[in-house]
RNA sequence: CGCGGGGUGGAGCAGCCUGGUAGCUCGUUGGGCUCAUAACCCAAAGGUCGUCGGUUCAAAUCCGGCCCCCGCAACCA
């Protein structure tokens, strides 16, 4: 299960620009910075990926009833993604735009290639198309000759260009039976692999111009453009320098692709069309597609705007912050699995673990520390060399020092949420540890004594800090901050020191770190 | 027989692959502490793990039937 190189290239979905970014698109953004935050914690080079998918038809109508021109619709909302995820803290390398040049460049070539070695042929499509919806419907849809919904359909004929993808069929089905990896979760694989066991037919990859005139021009036909996923999916590759002879280096160096997180409504596309068209291409397929589940609302119905219950992810923000709303997704949403959310989920995880756990904790530690030894740390000399002889001292170290293997390991399995419950647990016991020694009562005959049991409190949260540094970036900086460890390198020898605290560090006492959010 | 997932104490979830005292967070009850953000610590109550059957010394966990819920079913992103 470990990625093993040193390399950690991670994607999320090109979102569509016909929404806005909700609770959905924030929570596989917000997910795949974290990891990506971790893998940098890691050690490894990382980059990052996200953008927006610009081209087709439900674009092209979004923009007329706005009364704007494709390209400037699409630049006002490309703009309001990246402000989303500004205030969310997401620290992408790349924001991928599908109506840059470039891309358009490396999309052009690729169709070209795939027409000279005779993957894309051109074929007459017929079918009811419904001009109102602007779509095609099968035939088995129709209600007396008509649109479930009633409209008029008419019979189309017209020139569409196919992509060979049966042609690919054993060859993918090889690939996922032999790289376990490549699916996840496991559910997910299984369910690919079901589809695969029918005949695939080949992929209609263009729309004539007359019907749909935003999108990539077909290189060897003026008249039609690229449809959607053709167009889509390939950024993957032309972000990191694919079909560009003057980013070959770049290319060789981040391809495959690490990790492309992805919801599980679009698996099919990512783990069949895509790693098709890769292998017509002579491309090697990423290495893991991770299907994850849905945001639902109490009521289990998915998150979506014709439901009207959309729960706008700045409004959570508001209630915990970024980073407890950052936090929850990560710590409460099994990756993979749908998952329910509300304000009373988001604010009862915000103050168990944040609030009342580390917060207090650290509430507790720096007001002792400033009660009995003037707000700076003491020596470990100075207060009797080691933790030695106090065997719940020892058995907190030993956890100290295995939480961060235990976390990363869990991490590299894709379990972020399961990562996170080791720290929460030395949290805990740090919490447990002070009650068992009371260094308020011990500072009066053993100031000595108190000062071990401090000094080994704020190891926790020291290292609790770096630890969860990837997925509440401000306010863990923050808390490093007041420990006096600002100057600390966010690397992976950091999580392996102890004791990493400097004797004479001053500890700031400071505002509560996660004011406790009070129900009305 | 289209494919896949789910049904675990009041709520939300883990555990199931690699069978062996049913775990976590919240909530409830009682107690402790009073350094701290009415927080922290201890203890208790509460589940025949959807249902019926099978395999096994032993099943939430493996196998089969059934009942409910949900997603997918390709040219809708």
């Amino acid at each position: 299960m470990s990625l093993g190189n040193d390399k950690f290239y991670i994607t999320t979905p090109l979102y569509y620009v016909n929404d806005k970014p909700h609770v959905g698109t924030a929570y596989c953004t917000i997910t795949a910075d974290v990891l990506n935050r971790y893998h940098k914690l890691f050690g490894r080079e990382t980059f990052f990926l996200t953008g927006v998918d610009e081209h087709g038809q439900k674009c092209q109508q979004a923009a007329q009833k706005r009364g704007l021109e494709p390209q400037a619709h699409c630049d006002d909302m490309a703009l309001r993604f990246k402000e989303a995820w500004q205030e969310l803290n997401i620290d992408y390398d790349l924001f991928f735009r599908t109506t840059d040049d470039y891309h358009k460049q490396g999309v052009q070539k690729s169709l070209q290639q795939l027409l000279d070695q005779g993957d894309i042929y051109s074929k007459d499509y017929s079918g009811w198309y419904c001009v109102s919806d602007e779509m095609f419907y099968p035939e088995k849809d129709l209600v007396d000759g008509k649109t479930p919904e009633g409209k008029e359909v008419i019979w189309i004929e017209e020139k569409n260009y196919f992509f060979k993808m049966s042609k690919y069929q054993q060859a993918l089905i090889q690939h996922i039976e032999d790289h376990p990896d490549f699916i996840h979760p496991e559910s997910r694989r299984n369910e690919v692999l079901g589809f695969l066991r029918q005949p695939l037919g080949d992929l209609s990859i263009s729309r004539p111009k007359s019907r749909l005139s935003w999108g990539v021009e077909i290189p060897f036909d003026p008249e039609h453009v690229t449809y959607v996923w053709f167009d889509a999916l390939l950024n993957y590759a032309t972000a990191v320098g694919f079909q560009q002879p003057e980013r070959q280096k770049d290319f060789a160096k981040w391809w495959p692709a690490s990790f492309h997180l992805l919801g599980k409504d679009i698996l099919t596309t990512h783990a069949v069309y895509w790693p098709t068209m890769l292998m017509a291409l002579g491309v090697p397929p990423p290495k893991t597609l991770f299907a994850h589940g849905w945001i639902l609302n109490k009521d289990q119905g998915k998150m979506s705007k014709s439901q009207g219950e959309v729960i706008n992810p700045l409004d959570l923000k508001n209630l915990v912050g970024v980073d407890g709303l950052r936090y929850y997704l990560v710590r409460d949403i099994h990756l993979g699995n749908d998952a329910p959310i509300s304000e009373e989920l988001v604010v009862n995880r915000y103050n168990t673990d944040l609030a009342n756990n580390m917060g207090n904790l650290y509430s507790r530690s720096s007001n002792l520390i400033d009660k009995y030894f003037a707000g700076v740390t003491p020596s470990l000399m100075d207060v009797g060399g080691h933790w030695g002889e106090d065997p719940s001292a020892v058995n907190l170290i030993e956890l100290l020092q295995k939480t961060p293997e235990l976390l990363r390991r869990e991490v590299e399995a894709f379990s972020p949420s399961r990562a996170l419950e080791h720290v929460v647990q030395l949290l805990n016991q740090a919490n447990k540890y002070l009650e068992e020694t009371a260094p308020w009562k011990m500072a009066k005959e053993d100031l000595p004594g108190a000062g071990r049991v401090l000094l080994l409190s704020l190891e926790v949260l020291r290292l609790s800090a770096l630890l969860l540094y990837p997925v509440m970036p401000a306010k863990m900086e923050e808390l490093l901050s007041r420990l006096g460890q600002s100057q600390e390198p966010k690397d992976w020898s950091r999580a392996k020191t102890f004791p990493a605290i400097a004797p004479s560090t001053p500890i700031q006492k400071g505002s509560p770190l996660f004011q406790r959010y009070q129900a009305s």
